[in-house]
DNA sequence: TCCATTGCGTTAGTCCGACTAACGATGTAC
DNA sequence: GTACATCGTTAGTCGGACTAACGCAATGGA
């Protein structure tokens, strides 16, 4: 029986690595993401907003008005999803949607004063979910947590 | 002019905190992840893999035999997601399916020879994977961050 | 001993997010 | 003027997480 069976038990590699599985970072990261964003999208779900909602608006406020395609470079979001997400914030009259004079291709989108409301709002909502969010770690290790995943980010935006 | 569009500027709050976007650590993680998954899809492809057949392998080799409900629980694959893996790894010969004699509604998963020696290959090609996924961190930054994600992740494993 | 409940493997299908393709309209460079 | 690039938009693909429901087998009281 245990002679029968060895070939099926831990190994020797194994004992000294073990866990491997939840070690990998590609793994740890996958499953907090998945985690991470439910709980975002839940919590933005209350306030009648979507996380795509979030980013726009505060790229809006922090480096003002600007076109379609220039609010997906900076924020990541597709142009061709950019539309649907735009209309949404526009139909909560949160964002106002121009065609630019200099450009006829161009939209430019600007926050409307109710958009900055809102996003002061989400701003709050979103902080006290991180707070759930990073809860097990101290405000140095979340900041510490923070520049390693910029770190990581920025590398691999540069080479890609 | 100047006055007239001074309400799409960037405000004070923004100046404060600039970048409040690529500093939400959601966002840091969702963005990373998308490009940790491709990174590792892409690479396991090479090898005639997907994550998920090294999820159960390494499990496998770890904790021995289990059934499939026993590998859900350990992988976080879910069961009905499981039965393709499985088939998949079975088609390979890389583990073995049999009746569980003591509990007729269960099957037996055993990592075979063949099995063992694919998980090896794999983790030298992950291996490399997260050396080009954590190039920017130094060794002891690459632990520290593992982790980091690892007690976040333990956190929002028990409290859900 | 019957019955209700629970866990098992499996199939099918939903939902959502990232991503691609192609369009007409407009702008830019040669 | 002609070729090419960029813009906003529509439609659709693909893959991963997740749910529902099935028949079957085991379990634990009444």
């Amino acid at each position: 029986m245990i002679r029968a069976e060895a070939a099926d038990m831990p190994d020797d590699s194994a004992l000294k690595t073990p866990d491997r599985l939840r070690r990998r970072a590609s793994r740890l990261l996958s499953q907090l993401t998945t985690r991470s964003d439910r709980l975002i999208t839940e919590g933005l779900a209350g306030a009648d907003a979507r996380k795509w909602h979030y980013a726009v608006l505060t790229s809006l406020q922090e480096h003002g008005p600007a076109s379609q395609a220039e609010l997906s470079r900076r924020s990541g979001i597709y142009r061709s999803d950019m539309v649907g997400v735009l209309n949404e914030l526009a139909e909560r009259d949160l964002v106002e949607r121009a065609p630019d004079p200099d450009d006829r291709r161009r939209n430019i989108i600007t926050i409307s004063t109710r958009g900055r409301r809102h996003l002061r709002r989400l701003d709050k909502v979103l902080d006290d979910l991180h707070d759930e969010l990073l809860a097990p770690l101290s405000p140095a290790e979340r900041d510490q947590f923070v520049q390693l995943l910029t770190r990581l980010l920025d590398h691999h935006t540069r080479t890609s």
